[in-house]
Formats: C-alpha cells, sequence, structure tokens
DNA sequence: CTCCATTGTCTAGCGGTGCTAGGATTCGGG
DNA sequence: CCCGAATCCTAGCACCGCTAGACAATGGAG
C-alpha cells in the first residue's frame, strides 16, 4: 500500500512541475514560447508524460488559469483588508491590486481570460477557485452596488470595466502614463458611497 | 504605361481579396483555421502569392484590422447620428453598437484588439482609420465627461468598460442574458449628463 | 518577328507545432 | 525468482508559417 501512495505523491508532484514550469515559462517568454517540447525538455521528463496528466496544452493553460485565481483572489482580500479607509478606500485598493495583478503576472493573467484553458465560466460546473475569485470582488464590490442594483451585476460591471483597462493597456493601447487617473475615474463613476 | 496601370489594379485587386478572404475565413471558422495554405487555396494562388503582398500572417491580420476600424467607426456613428435624444440617449446608443459590432464580427474584434496585427497603438504612427475609430467615440463621449475631467481619459475609460463586457460576454465568462441592464448601468453611472 | 531580360508564379522543402502509436524497460506482488 | 502490469521513451503523423530556387509568361529592343 505504501508504495502506491509514494507513487500517487511523487504523481501529483510531477503535475504541480509541470504546471509551475509552464507558468514559469510562459512568464518569461510568453504563451507562445511554451511548446510541448520545451516544457517536457524543462522538466526533463519526454513529451508523453505531459499528457499523461493533461489532456493536451489547453488543460496546461486551464491549471495554470486556476492557480492563478487562487492567488488572486488572495491578494485581493489581502488588498481590502489592509485597508482600514470606508467602502470607497476599499474599492480603489481592490481596482488597484486587480490591475497590479494583471500587470505583474501578464502570462497568467492571459491563461484566466484571454487564452482558451477549456474552462466553464458563470456556470454550475465552474471550477471553485474561480468562483472564489469572483466572490472576492463580490465581497468589496457589493457594498457599493448603490440601491436598487445588483450586487452581482454591478460586480459583472465594475470587473469588466477592470479588465477591459487591464488587457488594453498591457497590449499597447492605451497609453501607459494615465493608468492611476483611470482607475480614479472608474472608482469614482462607477462606486456609489 | 497602360499595361503597367492594370496590372497594379489587378494586383490592389488581389490584395483586397486576400484580406476579404482571410476575414470571411475567420467569421467562419475562427481565426485559428485561417492558415496560409487554406487562405492561398480558397482565393486559388499558392502561398508565395500571399508572401509577395504581406510580411507574413501577422501583416493580413493587420489589413483586417484597419478594414474593421473604418467599418466600426462608420457604424458608430451611424448610430449616434440616427438617436434623436439628448447626451444620454446618444451614450447609449454609441454604447449598444459599439457591443453589437463586437458581438457581430468577433474575429475583425478580435483582429483589432485582440490579436498581435502589428499595428502601433495611441501614439504618433498609429494608422488614420484606428484613430478615425477611436475619434468616433470620442465625438459622443465628450459630451459627458463631466466637469473637470478630460475628454480623452474618460473616453478610454468608457472604451475600456465596454471592451471588457464585450470580449468576457464572448468568451461566456459573463452570462449572456443581463447584457442590456449592464449597458444600461454603465452608461448611468459612467456619462455625466 | 525574334530574342532576351524581367516579372510573376509555383513546386518543394525547412524547421517547427500538438499529439499519439507501439515498443522497451522498470518494478511490485505472488 | 519470475511474471504481469505500469511507466516511459523513440519515432512519427499531419499540420503550421515561411522561403529558396526552378520554371513560365510577357513586354520591350533590335
Amino acid at each position: 500500500m505504501s508504495v502506491q501512495e509514494r507513487k500517487q505523491r511523487e504523481r501529483a508532484e510531477r503535475e504541480r512541475l509541470i504546471v509551475a514550469t509552464a507558468r514559469e515559462l510562459a512568464e518569461q517568454q510568453g504563451w507562445d514560447a511554451v511548446t510541448t517540447r520545451r516544457l517536457a525538455e524543462r522538466i526533463e521528463y519526454s513529451q508523453p508524460v505531459l499528457y499523461s496528466h493533461f489532456r493536451g496544452k489547453r488543460e496546461i493553460i486551464g491549471a495554470v488559469a486556476l492557480d492563478g485565481a487562487t492567488e488572486m483572489a488572495a491578494v485581493l482580500r489581502a488588498a481590502t483588508a489592509a485597508t482600514a479607509a470606508g467602502p470607497r478606500g476599499r474599492v480603489a485598493a481592490l481596482a488597484r491590486a486587480y490591475l497590479d495583478f494583471a500587470a505583474a503576472n501578464p502570462a497568467v493573467y492571459d491563461a484566466m481570460f484571454q487564452l482558451d484553458g477549456g474552462l466553464a465560466f458563470a456556470q454550475e460546473s465552474t471550477p471553485e477557485q474561480l468562483k472564489d475569485a469572483f466572490a472576492a470582488l463580490l465581497e468589496t464590490l457589493g457594498e457599493v452596488a448603490g440601491e436598487g442594483v445588483h450586487p452581482g451585476v454591478f460586480t459583472e460591471v465594475f470587473w469588466a470595466a477592470l479588465h477591459g483597462q487591464a488587457t488594453l493597456t498591457r497590449a499597447g493601447r492605451l497609453p501607459a502614463e494615465l493608468i492611476e487617473s483611470r482607475v480614479e475615474l472608474l472608482v469614482d463613476r462607477l462606486a456609489v458611497v
């Protein structure tokens, strides 16, 4: 029995290694550089080993996305918890933390929201990590939805606005200089305090 | 002389054919299906012909994006012009037209804002078509920026918010049912009327 | 009208991709 | 100790973007 358990542990460990390596490689050189060959070489196994853990490349991206969601949820909660000021301050802190996370972890952010990781969204079968990341947004944003506005819908709108700024800024579609004034404007207008 | 002119015309015509075919194929089966081989087959020339018009696939995507920008600018201006109601009504019409365009032409929208078409953004060398599409947004949104708010920055924020909704909705990240209430909320909060 | 140079186009191929079939090897249980 | 099962790798498929070099068509000069 113990032997089987050890093997299972080693297998799980190797799976974590794959995901971590994929993330690292994507963050260093972009997702285009994450090929199954390079990834296999980095973990010092042959290509087919990857396919004994994941159905294919898309599932690996999905795994990175789930890791990222967990991390993002923690980052967002930490940011709002650290802010003593009222709702307005918490929302501003949340927005900045979100954009900072996206800027600091572009590959992970892409895995979550830009690439196809084969994940379900906004439905029952959505993985727990994604629901929780959304919940982290909802906790703070629900306070400032305003009367008669569904907190969930408000969170979606605010989130989409942040997402737009995150992606357009990183892709060079929005000038990088005025990031701060854009997030200020967004918080001022959307949040009801 | 006339012979050369005819050849030039035919060449320009073929270039238009390439771009139109790429767009059509992308809209039908997604950008992944737009390979140089398939594209060449559809226009009934061999692959290398594509490279006598464009540096590579990315430039073809860029050409589709420019076409899309021209079209989008026209659509947005038509939508606002057709609305008699005041600034609030024009902004709402603009927002709906934008989201409709993105939903109706997903491949073109991707070429413009999601994929790498090798285009410059938000700088001097930005192609005229892109500047004009942004100008179309600015014309209507500048009216409702509110006092002390730079119209350009306001337009960027509003645009990013729309872009976020467009991409997240299409990728299944946001439920499709509440599109209308999300755009309503966005307009109500962001626009100062 | 003939010849040549230029232009245009195609065939074939390079190195890369995601993914998989099938053989070799290792290893635990009887 | 030996056999069967589990594990892993080599080799290869079909496809990708892109390009070198052979070949054919064509317009201009003599």
